[in-house]
DNA sequence: TGGGTTCGCGGAAACTTTGC
DNA sequence: GCAAAGTTTCCGCGAACCCA
């Protein structure tokens, strides 16, 4: 299995550079301050899908109407870059309102993990999880999983953030304390989120392993998850990319039968051009001959000779191996392992 | 040893085809 | 047009396997 992508270190990357001085923020009250938007950047690799459209002129004319009403949340990190946790469609919609600046609530002493922890619960206590696209499901239970597994839930975090988000609603605190409960394990999360752990466990490596361009189709809901996630043992980025050009090309739709087919060619090193034209046209319908060894059946007639009904599949293997490690022997042949 | 992953299989639902 | 039969698709379960 290929290595998993390792976020953190790609973060870290995406960190290095020359720090710029900042412009301090203007108290306002209650741990709020007023901050330039330009002093703000967007989180990186941020997966949830922001306003356009209708949304964003809706938010746009509420912001120019009554302001910018719930404070952005933004992370202070160590060398001094003010990263927009929860608020980009404000900070987007306040730009376009012709705001310069609006209410910021900053966190600081966070790790990445930390940062993306919020940037999840911000996101699924402003529109349900299923109101999301799959793409952000995926990611946000691949990132809320791979959080939890770095470091276990912070629900002490979650908590700080829901009291500074919802400083006037009580009510939040039980939703919370409720949510807090499911912590620790893969069956939790599953719970928690109302997936089975099989579904979860999809949604999980679609969320770590399926490239922009087949995101894409699956948000189109070209394909289901069960198709999202046998294509994404596909680990090649540009052959899942040149099956979502085929697909966006030709029309082609991938059902089950034809992601296994793709998946089965990749894993034998014979998904090509065309073998994936082939296979999206229905051209192939067979996979392709295994490298690995199959297994062998023997006829209960010949195993019947040797063994009693009694024996295990076990003590009849081992009698087999020991045999033809004799009958090889004797013959003086290579016996490969 | 326990938790996670993968695979194959089966049930249920949806869809298509066939016969009347 | 409708019902029955057949087929396909999706999802979940359980077993086997892997790995720390």
């Amino acid at each position: 299995m290929a290595k998993p992508r390792v976020l953190v270190e790609d973060f870290a990357d995406m960190l290095k550079f020359e720090p710029e001085p900042k412009i301090a923020p203007t108290p306002v009250q209650g741990g709020i301050v007023e901050m330039d938007f330009d002093l703000m950047e967007s989180f990186p690799n941020h997966k949830f899908k922001l306003y356009q459209g209708k949304q964003f002129d809706d938010m746009t004319d509420s912001i120019r109407l009554y302001g910018i009403l719930q404070p952005l949340l933004l992370w202070h990190t160590e060398d001094d870059r003010y990263i927009i946790l929860s608020g980009h469609n404000r900070r987007n919609c306040g730009k376009a309102a012709g705001l310069t600046k609006g209410p910021v609530i900053i966190k600081e002493n966070l790790t990445y993990e930390d940062a993306v922890l919020i940037v999840i619960e911000t996101n699924l206590r402003q529109r349900s999880f299923s109101d999301m696209s799959q793409s952000e499901r995926a990611y946000c239970l691949f990132e809320h999983y791979k959080a939890m597994k770095s470091q276990g839930r912070r629900n002490d975090l979650i908590l700080e953030i829901e009291r500074l988000m919802n400083p006037q609603d009580s009510e939040a605190f039980t939703t919370s304390a409720e949510i807090s409960k499911s912590s620790g394990s893969r069956s939790k999360l599953a719970e928690q989120y109302t997936l089975t752990e099989d579904m979860l466990a999809k949604y999980i490596r679609v969320g770590e392993y399926l490239d922009t361009p087949l995101m894409e189709k699956f948000d189109d809901n070209q394909f289901t998850i069960s198709v999202a996630n046998t294509l994404s043992f596909i680990l090649d980025k540009e052959k899942q990319q040149t099956v979502a050009s085929f697909m966006e090309s030709d029309n082609y739709k991938v059902d089950g039968t034809k992601a296994d087919l793709l998946r089965s060619y990749y894993e034998n090193n014979k998904l090509t051009d065309t073998t994936i034209v082939q296979i999206l046209t229905g051209e192939k319908t067979r996979k392709p001959k295994s490298n690995k060894p199959q297994p062998v059946k023997i006829k209960p007639a010949v195993i019947s000779k040797y063994f009693t009904p009694q024996q295990t599949q076990k003590e009849i293997e081992d009698v087999i191996d020991k045999a033809l490690a004799l009958y090889f022997e004797n013959q003086g042949s290579e016996v490969t392992a």
